[in-house]
RNA sequence: GGGCAGAUGGCGGAAUUGGCAGACGCGCUAGGCUUAGGACCUAGUUCCUGAUGAAGGAGUGCGGGUUCGAGUCCCGCUCUGCCUACCA
């Protein structure tokens, strides 16, 4: 009787003695490649998800295979500690954002540690202790001293819920990303990151990240906006004063009917000034009003009103009304346009709704030479020839930009630029759980960053969390009262906190030298593992997280303390976890909780079943049928091995190299080792070891007959262990040591195939006639095609399937197949 | 409206370079073992015709095309998911 499987003792067992030889810890052998395996930190809110188990478990079967074929890897983990649940938490149960943060913190790492993950824990990162928030203060502190944070006072998307401002990337569908309360706006004097300074690089460094999936790429893309055309200054009619429109397309301007400037432009009081001022500034406030509630909620209908004045076109000297409608953004651009409805799907419809004439200065290219008189039934936007333009009529429209761009240079009223919809990130907070802004407000000396010495500019304890409007902070007089460091009179401390994101976009530097006390980081560490050479997350990071940390690395590269332009050139943006078709969420009730599933099958069977289910980039739907498939697995290897034990005594006898399983054995190996390494296709891994598994269990009887097959049954068995070893650590573990190896398998070599032996011995050739399979045969692989095709028409199905037809034409491809054409 | 991804058995998925569609697992069917089984073992399992077998036919969302050959390439559509949204 062979003892059964129990996970539970297994995994306890070789959980503790990883820990107690420290086998995870980051090697540092120069002799050896370097590999930096990254998953996104997580949030501490308590538990484990299935999304973290799948994330986790995908970067471990990569850090431990790459481990065991020789490099030195680095895998770190870390928490994201700060953050409004913590508050919110405390808010409503009493308990210090700290205590509820850490005691959940303590509860994950255990759940982590059950998983078999094998982090570095020596380097892990806990962002709310003062020793990392330290280090925003720090990188802040030289950005404020390089222009690059900044204070400006503008319209901020504001969460009535959490209180606090929120990022433009935080509003989801108009709501609170978080809490899906409609956002309203707010003015405020806030604190900004000139990321913008790095719009251009930030899209020309996708260049550089061919390993990251194209839909990404598209989507950082199309955040950061990038534009050509025009600036262009159209005369505002009776004064001095100019209003200046971005247009992409100044080859139209001879068709700008009207012009229009969006209702929160600072010009519209100019406009509005005269006997209708009352009427249109109400308009006017309603409409602006309306546009801050409905942004990211989509287009409305467009509505204007015509303020009577004109604008003078500077290429035609055409005087043109002057509108102000709900469709133009302020923060795109100018915040006014050019209407060339003949153009512009939006300026058409507007132009329509209003009774604004519509003049067609664009032709298709081959109707160049007719008339454009009338007005047209809809827009025209295709490239086209330039009519009705004056002198750049006849050309076409990308050479006229061109010149009509130069030519607005050439007369001083316009210029060619680019423009990025990017804008600059918001991050002040306020709220508590966050990293202090370290600045003080000096009533002689104004904004003063407070001196690297006195950080950290530490989060007070003792506070009350009442759920009121604003930040806790600034109830504290201990906090906000402060010295000026520069001519040390009274003055106040900045009480905002800085959005989370700022301390997810350099922490992957910091596992570098997590204890570091001087920096954030050593730049020879940075030098020694950066970049991460492969970081796994998911996609909802695809544009907040992902762009931020890609302009801090471009900063700390500015500021001298790294080489690298990229922190992470290889990207693998995992699928989400659904059941019943939807997102394992809380609202949805469709959540499976790991540690049950823990309990009842062990984190290996978890482990593999969530990494065979599907593909790592794709959606994986829950079924928990398959985890019994996956266990059942498990329980078979340990069970033929527990029976093969007798095989395992003495040393392995010679193995018969022509043998089917001695060449499955080389064949799986040069399989699992590519689906890890190459593809990231670690579904497909697993079931090629289960095919390893099926073959030995089919051929082991015949093969216990001979020493050559005693030999290559424990050949399959030892490899197929060994592969199993990112996958089911544990289990792999257990296995190494009762077939009577000394040390750890994870810290093993990862087993070589040879090419020779998995090689096929014999190919099979389908045939077909016309395309149809009707017979095969085997023959020697590399079987030149003059043989193959011999060997085909001599088969008796194929004369069959002619019926004395001679052959039209033959295709014979090595190893592969003949097709007949008759 | 725009962008991206996807659609393959009852289910999850495989098919890596245009060359045997359905690997592997689940489920199901039959049998064995068993006091019993949500355990284990054996065989089968795309669909249709065929009593069974032999054999044949159809088949990768839909419609066309390229090719000796298409799940894979091209054109047009449908649906699903994700992202984005008046960006001038």
């Amino acid at each position: 009787m062979i003892e059964t499987y129990d996970f539970a003792a297994i995994e306890a067992k070789w959980q503790k003695a990883w820990a107690e030889r420290r086998a995870f810890a980051a090697t540092e052998d120069p002799a050896r490649p370097k590999f930096y395996c990254l998953e996104m930190y997580p949030y501490p809110s308590g538990r484990i998800h299935m999304g973290h188990v799948r994330n986790y478990s995908i970067g471990d079967v990569i850090a431990r295979q790459k481990r065991m074929a020789g490099a030195n890897v680095l895998h770190p983990i870390g928490w994201d500690a700060l953050g409004m649940p913590a508050e919110n938490a405390a808010i409503k149960r009493g308990t210090h954002p700290q205590t509820w943060t850490l005691g959940n913190v303590a509860h994950m790492r255990t759940q982590l540690q059950r998983l078999g993950i094998s982090y570095d824990w020596d380097r892990e990162v806990n962002t709310c202790l003062p020793e990392y928030y330290k280090w925003n203060q720090w990188i802040f502190l030289r950005m404020l001293e390089r222009g690059l944070a900044f204070r400006k006072e503008s319209w901020v998307n504001w969460c009535p819920q959490c209180r606090t401002v929120l990022a433009n990337e935080q509003v989801v569908g108009g709501g609170c990303w978080r809490c899906e309360t409609p956002v309203t706006q707010k003015k405020m004097e806030q604190w900004f990151l000139k990321i913008t300074a790095y719009a251009d690089e930030l899209l020309s460094g996708h260049a550089a990240l061919g390993k990251w999936p194209e839909h990404v790429l598209q989507m950082q893309k199309n955040w950061i906006g990038k534009s050509t055309g025009a600036h262009v200054r159209f005369g505002l009619e009776g004064t001095a004063t100019d209003i200046e429109v971005f247009t992409t397309r100044i080859d139209t301007i001879y068709g700008a009917t009207f012009l229009v400037v969006s209702a929160e432009h600072p010009v519209v009081a100019e406009l509005i000034r005269g006997p209708r001022e009352k009427e249109l500034g109400a308009w006017v406030a309603r409409t602006a009003a309306e546009m801050r509630k409905r942004r990211d909620v989509g287009e409305t209908e467009k509505d204007g009103v015509d303020t009577g004045r004109k604008a003078v076109n500077p290429f035609t000297g055409e005087r043109i009304p002057i509108w102000i409608a709900n469709y133009v953004l302020m923060d795109y651009g100018t915040g006014a346009i050019m209407g060339v409805p003949a153009h512009d799907a939006r300026d058409f419809e507007f132009a329509k709704a209003y009774g604004i004439p519509i003049r067609t200065v664009i032709a298709p290219p081959d109707k160049a030479g007719e008339r454009f008189d009338a007005e047209p039934a809809e827009p025209f936007e295709e490239p086209g020839v330039l009519v009705n333009s004056g002198p750049f009529s006849g050309l076409p429209n990308d050479k006229a930009m061109e010149e009509m761009g130069k030519h607005a240079e050439d007369k001083g009223f316009g210029r060619r630029s680019t423009i990025f919809r990017l804008r600059d990130w918001g991050i002040s907070r306020q709220r508590y759980w966050g990293t202090p802004i370290p600045v003080i407000y000096c009533d002689r000396c104004g904004v003063v960053g407070v001196p690297d010495k006195d950080l950290p500019v530490e989060l007070p304890f003792d506070v009350e969390f009442t759920g009121e409007e604003g930040s806790p902070l600034e109830r504290l007089e201990g906090f906000v009262h402060a010295t000026c460091p520069k001519c040390g009179g009274p003055a106040r401390r900045e009480t905002d906190t800085m959005d989370t994101f700022v301390d997810s976009s350099w922490y992957f530097f910091r596992y570098c030298s997590p204890r570091e006390t001087s920096l954030p980081f050593r730049p020879e560490d940075a030098k020694k593992w950066l970049p991460v050479d492969l970081y796994i997350g998911g996609v909802e990071h695809a544009i907040l997280h992902l762009i931020y940390s890609r302009f801090f690395t471009k900063v700390l590269r500015d500021l001298g303390m790294t080489d690298i332009a990229e922190p992470f050139p290889h990207y693998l943006a995992q699928g989400m976890v659904t059941k019943d078709g939807s997102a394992m969420s809380k609202s949805k009730g469709n959540i499976v909780d790991p540690d049950e599933i823990f309990e009842r099958y062990g984190a290996d069977a978890m482990r593999v079943f969530i990494l065979f289910a599907s593909p790592p980039d794709k959606e994986f739907a829950w079924a928990e049928e398959g985890l019994d498939g996956c266990y059942r697995f498990l329980v078979r290897v340990w069970t033929i091995v527990a029976e093969s034990l007798d095989l395992f005594a003495g040393p392995a006898g010679d193995v018969d190299p022509s043998s089917a399983l001695v060449r499955k054995v080389h064949q799986t190996v040069r399989k699992v080792t590519e689906d890890i390494g190459v593809r990231f296709h670690l579904n497909t891994a697993v079931s090629s070891i289960m095919e390893l598994y099926n073959m030995t269990r089919r051929e082991r009887d015949a093969m216990r007959q001979t020493p050559a097959g005693r030999a290559g049954l424990r050949l399959a068995l030892e490899t197929m262990i060994r592969l199993l070893s990112p996958f089911a650590p544990h289990l792999a573990e257990e296995l190494w040591e009762r077939t009577g190896h000394a040390g750890l398998l994870m810290l093993s070599a990862w087993p070589d195939f040879d090419q020779a032996l998995a090689r096929e011995e014999m190919a099979t050739i389908v045939v077909q006639v016309n395309g149809k399979v009707r017979d095969r045969f085997e023959t020697e692989p590399d079987t030149p095609e003059a043989g193959l095709e011999a060997a085909a028409l001599a088969l008796p199905k194929i004369q069959a399937a002619l019926g004395g037809r001679t052959p039209r034409k033959v295709i014979a491809i090595r190893d592969k197949l003949v097709n007949i054409v008759g």
